[in-house]
DNA sequence: GGCCTGCCGCCC
DNA sequence: GGCGGCAGGCCT
């Protein structure tokens, strides 16, 4: 047995990727595995942290002159990273320029994540001044934090620090804890129940009554809480009915179960069409051969890409295996959740942003007991500690929201292939409109593509019809709204059809403005306009959520004329209810959708035909199916089109594509009418069109020419600081050693100002490097990330972020 | 000379 | 984050 663990440390802003050596206690010699969290002693002051043990030494692996501290305890009996685990936060450190400790915490459920408590203790009351006296109000231990005591008080405790009166007292609180229940099992039966009887005192009611419950339940096991309470009152009282023989205890972990409560009607599997065959063909022929083939399936909506993933999860349980399958957070909601349910029952396991910490981890738990075979959840799910793995699937593989905007900033995507390689199983990749990146692999051979060209129903794609607005907007009823929407919508209407309604939110918020002298209300702590709430009354910034009164007078000029400008879901709404005051209208925005299961009951009642028109922004565009909605407008298509990412085509199309697919999924034929002013670009009329192969061949050409992914490789970094000086100077500091590590075939675009200079006060600059190959990079940003902690003393910070989702 | 303060490097 | 070390400044 080895003598000594390597630990990676749990050191707030003081992070590295090298391991730490500590010495293992005799008492834990035969219990530390890899994979454990441990309480290690860490710097001068004895601190306490958390560690991971990943690996283990023998005291010839190290020559060095350092004293080795010895491990304190650990924090779990079993491990809670396998070993897969470990591998792929040592991989994800590598690829994502992470510290590897926070690869290893984004692996598991947040309350394994540490917290801290710092406590002083008194040694020496007789040395205490009257004022520390009062600090501690007769306690021995008092919870303390720096910041909160004035510096008189804390010199003072310092130097009773000093003089060993008072000692500091670091705490590793570990909250996942498993809820537990106590299970009874009764020993009482028919035979014994007699000769029980005569060993209990003739007026001793309780326990003749609890006797004669335990022979009724005889066998049976069930919860402490259906016992009478007035039976037993105490832990006590059981364990000496325990100790008699009447009963058996047992523990058992509870489950906090989220979807408990509803009762799911179970589905069969369903016909197949031809082309939904060859596709769960060839997925099950890797499932079988234990094959780490990924597979882009792209199939448009209404085409049954969720048939054919339920039919491959059901082929991988069949052979014993598990399945895990991602979707994008905001259709994690009911729809698709309830597919996968009334499959596969409570085998499932859901994973998703709105489960309780404590919900997360029982999630978790059964999960990792092998309890739930199927896992379904959006990104950090792709960490989900399921063994035995037999098909991974990834629905919408083109959503941006699968990529981390944290460290580490992974994409679950490629995380996905990481995991596929491992367990030697294969990967769907599905989408109607596959991200450009992925669909070029496919035509490459890197992966297998199979296409769904049909709809189940056989119904044809819903026409699209584009409105002008340029033209449009001289006879509108109002600048929302075309006369062509508006009558369509008003036809729907009358037959009691329903309408859903898009709107593009980036760009398109109100904001208050002075038509005397162009005063624009703007966010104190950032470079943004505040936007305006109807709901809470109230201008907000969405960037630092600063909040403020709307204002009565220009506070620029004084004048009156100051008012609201742009629209917002909210103003679309109050046009709508003035344009047709009898519909029943539901909007779904940020803002309503904010509370719990809100989002969730909003489509409930929509579904439910308590409203005709739903009103929302990009979030009403995925994965819904209405039967009902026969037609969808989008009112402005292009806003996103202007903005300054060379992705903003392809979102653009993305976006039109699904939307569009929205209407007339079932018996009804679909309308949609879209509203632009740019009606002549590629991306609007190919998603008019529904024509994906076109819009892939003609932006990959763009792309080929720009320089731009899948052609290039691309990394952002962005530097920010407390003064825009100290934000260029640094980001120019780089930029010179960028040059130096970089061959001439790379591109550094920048440094530039961020198109947001300034978010709650901080300023921001920005690089952007396109390369093909560079063998010095990976090395040189290894070194920029560990550099860069030492400038986040002086309040410069640079993140790197490869391969961005978003160049804003 | 003594001691407070700010900055820097290191922590198994 | 926290601690010791070290350099520079001002007090008595």
């Amino acid at each position: 047995m080895a003598e000594y663990a390597q630990v990676i440390v749990d050191v707030p802003t003081m992070q590295t990727n090298r391991p730490y050596t500590y010495k293992i206690p005799t008492k834990l010699q035969s219990q530390l595995e890899c994979g454990m969290r441990v309480i290690v002693p860490f710097g001068k002051g004895e601190r306490k942290i958390q560690g991971f043990v990943v690996g283990f030494a023998t005291k010839e692996e190290f020559v060095e002159n350092i004293e080795i501290k010895e491990i304190i305890s650990t924090m779990d009996l079993a491990p809670v990273l396998a070993k897969e685990g470990l591998l792929l936060a040592d991989w994800l450190a590598q690829k994502t320029f992470s510290f590897k400790i926070s690869c290893l915490q984004a692996m598991l459920p947040n309350v394994m994540r540490a917290s801290y408590t710092k406590k002083l203790r008194v040694l020496s009351p007789e040395l205490l001044s009257d004022e520390v006296k009062l600090f501690f109000a007769g306690q021995a231990e008092v919870e303390f934090n720096e910041e909160q005591l004035s510096t008189k008080l804390l010199r003072e405790l310092t130097l009773l620090r000093k003089k060993d009166a008072l000692e500091v007292i670091y705490q590793v609180n570990d909250r996942a804890k498993p809820k537990m229940v106590m299970m009874i099992t009764s020993l009482v039966t028919r035979e014994n129940y007699e000769m029980l009887k005569k060993q209990v005192r003739k007026n001793a009611t309780r326990q003749l009554e609890l006797l004669a419950f335990l022979a009724q339940k005889s066998g049976q096991t069930f919860a402490r809480s259906e016992l009478p309470t007035n039976l037993v009152q105490t832990l006590s009282q059981l364990k000496k009915a325990a100790e008699l023989g009447w009963i058996k205890l047992e523990e058992k972990e509870a489950y906090r179960d989220p979807y408990a409560t509803k009762e799911v009607q179970k589905t069969q599997p369903q016909k197949l069409t031809a082309e939904q065959q060859v596709a769960v063909d060839a997925v099950s022929q890797a499932i079988d051969a234990k094959q780490a083939q990924p597979f882009l399936l792209q199939g448009v909506t209404g085409s049954g890409k969720t048939e054919v993933y339920l039919q491959t999860i059901a082929h991988a349980l069949k052979n014993g295996q598990t399945a895990l399958m991602l979707v994008p957070e905001i259709s994690l909601t009911p729809q698709m959740v309830q597919r996968v349910k009334a499959r596969f029952g409570s085998q499932v396991a859901m994973l998703h942003s709105a489960l309780s910490d404590g919900e997360r981890y029982d999630e978790w738990r059964r999960i990792e007991r092998k309890e739930a075979k199927v896992v379904v959840g959006a990104r950090s799910a792709v960490f989900a500690p399921v063994s035995d793995l037999g098909v991974i699937i990834v629905d919408e593989e083109h959503e941006t929201s699968y990529k981390q905007e944290d460290m580490p900033r992974y994409h679950a995507r490629n995380v996905v292939l990481w995991r596929a390689k491992y367990h030697h199983c294969p990967v769907i990749l599905g989408s109607a409109t596959p991200a450009l990146e992925t669909r070029a692999r496919a035509q490459k051979g890197v992966y297998r593509h199979l296409k769904l060209t049909k709809r189940i129903n056989g119904n044809a794609l819903p026409q699209v019809e584009l409105v002008d607005m340029r033209q449009a907007i001289r006879t509108a009823p109002r600048p929302d709204f075309s006369e062509v929407l508006l009558a369509q919508i008003k036809e729907r209407l009358a037959r009691n059809e329903q309408v859903v309604l898009m709107l593009n939110r980036r760009g398109y918020s109100s904001f208050v403005l002075c038509r005397e002298c162009g005063f624009v209300l703007k966010c104190p702590n950032c470079d943004v306009s505040l936007t305006l709430h109807m709901d809470t009354h109230s201008m907000k910034c969405h960037y630092c959520g600063h909040e403020e009164a709307i204002p009565q007078r220009c506070p620029s000029c004084n004048s009156k004329k100051i008012q609201y400008y742009g629209t917002g879901t909210q103003k679309v709404q109050a046009e709508l209810e003035k344009l047709l005051p009898n519909a029943r209208i539901l909007r779904m925005d940020v803002d309503t959708t904010r509370k719990k299961g809100a989002h969730e009951r909003l489509l409930a009642k929509f579904g439910a035909h308590e409203a005709d028109i739903l009103l929302g922004t990009q979030m009403i565009a995925k994965g819904l199916d209405f039967p009902n909605v026969t037609l969808v407008g989008v009112l402005n298509a292009d806003t996103a089109l202007g903005l300054p990412d060379y992705r903003s085509s392809e979102r653009t199309f993305q976006l039109l594509t699904q939307v569009s697919g929205r209407a007339g999924r079932a018996d009804k034929s679909g309308q949609v009418v879209i509203q632009t002013y740019n009606p002549e670009h590629y991306a609007i009329q190919l998603a008019c069109k529904q024509d994906y192969e076109r819009f892939f061949f003609y932006e990959m050409n763009l792309r080929h020419l720009n320089h731009y992914p899948p052609y290039y490789y691309t990394i952002r970094l962005t530097v920010s600081a407390k003064t825009e000086a100290a934000a260029a100077k640094e980001s120019f500091a780089i930029k010179k050693s960028l040059d130096q590590c970089l061959s001439p075939e790379a591109i550094v675009l920048g440094p530039t100002p961020s198109s947001i200079l300034r978010i709650n006060n901080r300023f921001y600059y920005q690089l952007v490097i396109k390369y093909k190959s560079e063998p010095a990079l990976e090395t040189y940003l290894h070194e920029l990330l560990l550099q860069s902690q030492q400038g986040e003393r002086k309040g410069i910070q640079v993140v790197i972020d490869r391969d961005p989702v978003n160049f804003l």
